[in-house]
DNA sequence: GGAAATGGGACTCGATTGGTCCTGTATTCC
DNA sequence: GGAATACAGGACCAATCGAGTCCCATTTCC
């Protein structure tokens, strides 16, 4: 269906969070009840995140999460990279040429490969900071991956 | 994981076999034995296509399916929609505004429906002509959606 | 040393997908 | 008119995958 996990979804809403308060360290427990979410769930997924590096965490009492870097730094296509691994429209682009026992016959393969691209620019191409504005400022959605998308790859 | 399903896939290259011979007819089987599937999962993708109308289709003897219009006309979108319903990134947005109980809460929904609307108009922006193609003529995969996706909606 | 927090798994349950099969209906050909 | 062929529509089963929970080890602060 083309559709991202319900746990990358609650990623990005979690990272808002934390980019909204940057300074600052949100433990788990915090972040649940803020979000509305249950807590091993949460934490599981920021555990992901530490471990992917887009999350600092620190341990012990009064330990918590924190941004690794700006939130204008982080991109919707790595958070969600983080949680499921690279961006593949098809079975065939994940696994990789020689992984298929069609590849000989399949005249699309390639074509996936480029659409698969387009979408990933277009992922790459949203920054953290900007999925916290309000609508009106995110017109650049729709523009920003314009200038990567025309250059050949 | 931002997926496709399988099907879809396979219909897309099915789609391509027609899209080679438009004015003849195709049966089940034959295009099964072409691209290498089991004809029971090739008859089942070919009558989703069918009832969405992409394909035509006749029946009895010498029967088979042809394509409902032209490869040029048909988008990689649609494909896509007639065997998964509506092309939708997270479950909020499938659901339409209301369905979702953190919604009074959520951030993020408004950016969601952006980035939706990206990946549907990359999609759409790709033809069935344009997925036959060999790789060197498609670059306007990378260009197309620009126009589309400038002006505001 | 105890409490609180993350780290890293294993595990279960449920939903979805992939795939098969069966019955009915329309069409062609003999 | 009957038989063969091919689509229409759905029921059904098995396998996979995602969601969510839980447990235990490790680290840090008081």
């Amino acid at each position: 269906m083309i559709r991202i996990t319900r746990q990358s979804d609650y990623a990005i809403v979690l990272l808002t969070r934390l980019a909204d308060e940057p300074a600052e360290l949100h433990n788990a427990a915090a972040l649940a009840a803020e979000a509305q979410l249950p807590l091993p769930t949460v934490s599981k997924i920021l555990k992901h995140l530490a471990r992917a590096g887009l999350l600092e965490s620190h341990r012990g009492v009064k330990g918590g999460y924190t941004l690794a870097r700006s939130p204008e730094s982080i991109s919707v296509a790595e958070i969600i990279s983080a949680l499921e691994g690279p961006i593949a429209v098809t079975e065939c682009i994940e696994d990789g040429p020689g992984e298929c026992s069609q590849e000989p016959f399949c005249a699309v393969r390639g074509n996936w490969q480029r659409i698969n691209l387009a979408i990933r620019q277009a992922l790459e191409a949203i920054s953290l900071a900007e999925m916290t504005e309000p609508l009106e400022r995110l017109v650049s959605i729709g523009r920003r991956p314009v200038e990567q998308r025309i250059e050949p790859s």
